[in-house]
DNA sequence: ATGGTGGGCAGCCCA
């Protein structure tokens, strides 16, 4: 089974990418995020007709989550539980077996600003809703776009980046909060390519100099993570002409 | 150091 996280950076711009991504890669299930449409703008016909159902929490102009699969989806949950957020960057649903949250975490901006504030009270009403996530759910998968490097290799200049939003030391605890609720960044698990990224700014030709950040995870719980076989990022659609600046990154799991 | 690009929606917000 084949589960895919991307940020589309507007689904409405990337919809023929999507769908030729997913005719080429046949994924189980893909967590979409900065779908930035409404609900009822939402493709559905064109994601059946591709033969995925869909969950979707959208809104006007920002942020927007969705989760495709080609089995039922249920169970679903567009929030964090007792956290008032007036942004959609949350779909939780159960499929095949298994509980996925999707997440699209606050970018931050600038350290010390108010969104940062708000990251970093996001980050942490998600770890009191996951640790009873995994209570309810042991074959738990929680991935998307995480605004967060895990590590310095995740970084291509750290020294550049050292104490700005998406590595500073707060996120990065905040991060590890999760994982040690045992939640497996399930990329690491495998040998990868020095260097490997799923984000790269449109700005300055980041793509091309492979300026980049991993910052779209996968985290599975142990259950789970012992039988992820693979994780891969796929640069392919980073690389067309009008390209989501996130690349979709892929884990298989033998289930 | 700044601003470089891209998406959304109407001159600026967000990333």
């Amino acid at each position: 089974m084949q589960i895919a996280t991307w940020n589309v950076n507007s689904l409405r711009v990337r919809l023929v990418q999507l769908l030729e991504w997913l005719a080429a890669n046949s994924p189980d299930i893909v967590a979409l995020q900065e779908t930035k449409v409404t609900d009822g703008d939402f493709p559905v016909a064109q994601l059946e007709a591709a033969g995925y159902r869909a969950l979707f929490n959208g809104q006007k102009s920002y942020n927007g989550v969705a989760i495709l699969a080609r089995a039922p989806l249920s169970e679903p949950a567009l929030a964090i539980p007792d956290f008032e957020d007036p942004q959609r960057r949350v779909l939780a649903a159960s499929c095949d077996g298994l509980r996925i949250v999707n997440l699209y975490v606050p970018n931050g901006q600038e350290v010390a600003s108010d969104k940062y504030e708000y990251k970093l009270r996001w980050l942490r009403a998600l770890q009191v809703w996951l640790r009873a996530e995994l209570v309810r759910y042991p074959r738990l998968v929680v991935l998307g776009d995480f605004n967060v490097a895990p590590e310095d290799r995740d970084v291509h200049d750290p020294a550049a980046w050292i104490g700005s939003v998406l590595v500073s030391e707060p996120e990065r605890a905040a991060l590890r909060g999760l994982m040690e609720l045992g939640l497996n960044d399930v990329f690491r698990r495998f040998e990868q390519p020095p260097q490997s990224y799923s984000w790269w700014d449109y700005r300055a030709g980041s793509f091309r100099r492979n300026n980049g950040l991993r910052i779209d995870l996968v985290l599975a719980s142990a259950a789970l993570a012992e039988r992820c076989t693979a994780c891969r990022i796929d640069r392919g659609p980073r690389s067309l002409e009008r390209a989501s600046d996130h690349a979709p990154v892929v884990a298989s799991f033998e289930i």
